[in-house]
DNA sequence: GTCTATAAATGGATAGAC
DNA sequence: GTCTATCCATTTATAGAC
């Protein structure tokens, strides 16, 4: 505004748009190192102190990015969320992976590999301030609905196709798909030091989609 | 101390029992807060101020009881460690359930059960000052070897016989039990509002042992 | 051992200068 | 928008009277 009375306009546009691609730069590292801490630590155990100091900056400029606490979760939530989108767009294009039972497959997986990795972002379930930030946040929403309106279709149709046990309630099927996100039999297996990641995903792979017992 | 230089000591031993039971029985209600509240919220989030609220009485007493957040959590297990115990002791007693296959499955159910009662207190993995209350705790780290000593027992025989996959590493198949202590598919289930809670543990114990592949 | 009161430290959030 | 400095509520833990 006031830089608009005293300055030429001509080069106003591009350099409006390099700011803000700044300012989109800073906050995605703001996002990466609330990701990385809550996937660490969690919500309750990260501090926005924390936060601050692995970006770099002061903790009042955060608050300039971000109003609190929760929205800061709620954007890393975002982006995962945007990720798993990612990859559904990814599998379904992919010429390779065509039936949807080996695509829930697939979605398991990765999955894992993004736990693995220490990318996934954990939040608790119980804390009301959290879900409150998360349910009005549209962006999350609409993810999470998205993402599961196209993994429902998939279990629909294993169902339908006879690969997946036509018992289960397809609900049921979508949560325990979720709760390998954040399966604590990941960590524990490689606190064992026995195995590799990739031994231990197969691992588990195999038994959320054959089961303990014996085939 | 110094009452036994003021007063007669024929009584002493057994009011000096009353009083220890007593003190047991304050101990437990402590435990017994700290065990829902471990439950309901987790370690960061309980504060040890509701804990003293719930018992009654005031927070120094508490501290009096146990010198740290750390050992109210630590003793919370111990006591989740021991009922774990007895009922495995239950089960070996069970003339009804012999086959070591079908004594996993009950386990896992029992397991699953605690939880949905909200009796199941859950920590955070990572915390390194909690870690450190937890390993040097004899009767936790006692307990959780007995456990997994039996528990495994169970496992291998299981595979023996052939009711279990023989292919999974036994201590895979010890840690996706113990997974069903906090598995958030059950909370997921429950809340949707669709299906009892016998029902919901009849679905994750059908996933858990049979898998989400069609049989 | 129980209480009231308080210390000591932390953490979320903001004020105000630049 | 970034910083320093600070506010204020909360939280773990303890002091000291009874």
């Amino acid at each position: 505004m006031t830089t608009a009375t005293l300055k030429p306009q001509a080069a106003a546009p591009a350099r409006r748009s390099f700011r803000e691609q700044m300012h989109l730069a800073r906050e995605d590292a703001i996002v990466s190192a609330v990701n990385r801490l809550l996937a660490e630590k969690g919500f309750e155990a990260m501090t926005v102190d924390e936060v601050a100091a692995e970006v770099g900056i002061a903790k009042a400029s955060l608050y300039k990015h971000f109003p609190s606490k929760e929205d800061l979760a709620a954007a890393a939530m975002v982006r995962v969320m945007n990720r798993a989108l990612a990859f559904l767009d990814e599998l379904e294009a992919n010429p390779q992976v065509t039936d949807p039972y080996e695509r829930l497959r697939a979605v398991a997986r990765w999955t894992m590999q993004v736990q693995l990795a220490g990318e996934m972002p954990s939040l608790p379930s119980e804390n009301s301030t959290l879900r409150a930030a998360l349910t009005t946040n549209k962006a999350y929403v609409d993810g999470l609905v998205s993402v599961s309106d196209r993994l429902g279709a998939w279990i629909t149709a294993s169902q339908a196709s006879g690969r997946l046990n036509p018992q289960l309630p397809p609900i049921a099927v979508l949560y325990t798909l979720y709760a390998r996100a954040c399966d604590p039999v990941l960590g524990f297996l490689k606190g064992a030091g026995l195995y590799s990641d990739e031994q231990i995903i197969e691992m588990v792979l195999v038994t959320c989609f054959d089961g303990l017992r014996a085939r």
